[in-house]
DNA sequence: CATCTAGGCGAAGTTACCTCA
DNA sequence: TGTGAGGTAACTTCGCCTAGA
C-alpha cells in the first residue's frame, strides 16, 4: 500500500485559499491551475469561497464545459451566491475522468493540476471526484467480491450434499452385505473357520466400492477372486466422485497411509468402527483411510480445473483479477 | 541521531444536494 | 405537486507518512 505516493507534495485547497500557511513547493503547483468561467463557476458551488478568483470571459470556456441550455448570467449568478448548492459534473468531465481513472487511479499533484486545468475544475474537486471514485471501486469489487464467493459457497453445498447421499447409500450397502454374511456364518456348523469364506459367494459380499488393493492382507482369499485390477480403479471412482476427474486415475503413488489429520474425516466416521471388535467389518471393509487422499497430493498439485467440482476451491491466481491497477 | 510538529494524503464514513420515478 | 430513493459532490475524521526544525 501506498507505494509511489507522494507525500506532503499537495496543498489541500481549503488550506490554500483558508490558511495562510508556510509555503511550499506543492503551493507552486496549485498555483498553477487557471481559474476559468466554469471553474470559477464550480467553485462557488463548494463550499470554500474563492474570493480571488476572476470570472473572466465566457470565450474562454473548456471545451469539456459546453454551453448549457439555460446558461445565462442568471443562472450563473444564482449558483455564484448560493455556496450551498453544487453542480454535477458534466458528463463529457465525467467521460475525461473516467478515463484518466483507468489509467491510474491515484492522483499525483502534478496531474491534479493538470486535469483540473483541462477540465476547468478545481484541483480540489479534481482530488475529491478521484476519492470518491475510489470508493465506489472498492464497493462495486466487493459486491463482486460476496457474489464471487457466495457462487464457491453453494456449489461447495452441493458437493458436500451429494458426497453425504453417496455415504449413506454405501454404508447401507456395507449395512446389508453385513447381514447376508452373518446369516451365512450363523448357517454354517463351523462358523468363524476362515476355510468358510470359499464357500461364500464373493459376488454377493464384496461392494464394487468396498475392494481395497490387491495386497492388502485384509482381504479374504474369495474376496481376492473377484478383485480385479479394474474393480479396484472402479472402487476408487466411486470413492471418489465421479466429476472429480482429478482425484481418479493412477494415484496409487498417492494411496499412502493416511494421515487421518489430513482428510476429509466423515462425520460419521465411527460409524465404520461402531463394531471395533467385529472382524467381519474389518473383513469386508478396507481401511477407509488409504482412499482418502490428502486433497494437498491429490488436488491441488494436479491443478484441478477451477470449475471442476474440487469442493468449490478456486485457487486466488485462477480467479478473475478485481483489480487492474498495480497498488 | 532522536524527537517533535506541521502539513498532506488516502480511506472510511457522513452530509447535503440533485435527479428521477 | 409532493415525496422517497438513489447517485454523487463535498466534507469530516482518523491514521500514516514526510520534511523540517
Amino acid at each position: 500500500m501506498m507505494s509511489g505516493k507522494l507525500y506532503g507534495s499537495s496543498a489541500d485547497m481549503k488550506v490554500t485559499f483558508q490558511n495562510e500557511k508556510r509555503p511550499r513547493s506543492s503551493d507552486v503547483l496549485e498555483s498553477l491551475w487557471i481559474p476559468t468561467p466554469s471553474s470559477s463557476f464550480h467553485g462557488s458551488n463548494s463550499m470554500v469561497n474563492f474570493e480571488n478568483v476572476s470570472e473572466g470571459d465566457s470565450l474562454d470556456r473548456p471545451f469539456f464545459q459546453p454551453k448549457q441550455e439555460n446558461e445565462d448570467e442568471d443562472y450563473y449568478g444564482g449558483y455564484l451566491h448560493q455556496p450551498g448548492k453544487k453542480r454535477r459534473l458534466t458528463a463529457n468531465q465525467v467521460q475525461f475522468l473516467e478515463k484518466k481513472f483507468e489509467l491510474e487511479n491515484k492522483l499525483e499533484p502534478e496531474r491534479k493540476v493538470q486535469l483540473a486545468n483541462e477540465l476547468g475544475l478545481q484541483p480540489r474537486q479534481v482530488a475529491i471526484w478521484f476519492q470518491n471514485r475510489r470508493a465506489r471501486y472498492k464497493n462495486k469489487r466487493l459486491e463482486k467480491d460476496y457474489d464471487s464467493l457466495k457462487a464457491s459457497y453453494d456449489k461447495l453445498k452441493v458437493d458436500v450434499d451429494n458426497l453425504l447421499k453417496e455415504n449413506g447409500s454405501l454404508k447401507n450397502e456395507v449395512d446389508s452385505l453385513k447381514d447376508v454374511l452373518l446369516s451365512r456364518e450363523k448357517g454354517k456348523p463351523d462358523g468363524g473357520n476362515s476355510d468358510s469364506h470359499n464357500a461364500i459367494d464373493a459376488s454377493d459380499l464384496v461392494p464394487r466400492s468396498a475392494i481395497p488393493n490387491e495386497d492388502s492382507e485384509t482381504v479374504t482369499k474369495g474376496a481376492m477372486v473377484v478383485c480385479k485390477q479394474e474393480d479396484a480403479s472402479s472402487a476408487k471412482s466411486d470413492v471418489f466422485d465421479s466429476d472429480s476427474p482429478h482425484c481418479t486415475e493412477n494415484h496409487s503413488p498417492l494411496l499412502e497411509p493416511a494421515d487421518s489429520s489430513h482428510v476429509f474425516e466423515p462425520a460419521d466416521q465411527s460409524d465404520f468402527s461402531q463394531d471395533e471388535d467385529d472382524d467381519l467389518g474389518k473383513t469386508l471393509l478396507p481401511p477407509p483411510q488409504p482412499y482418502l487422499l490428502k486433497l494437498e497430493d491429490c488436488c491441488y498439485d494436479n491443478l484441478p480445473p477451477p470449475n471442476s467440482s474440487n469442493f468449490g476451491y478456486i485457487p486466488l491466481e485462477d480467479q478473475q483479477p478485481f483489480c487492474f491497477w498495480p497498488y
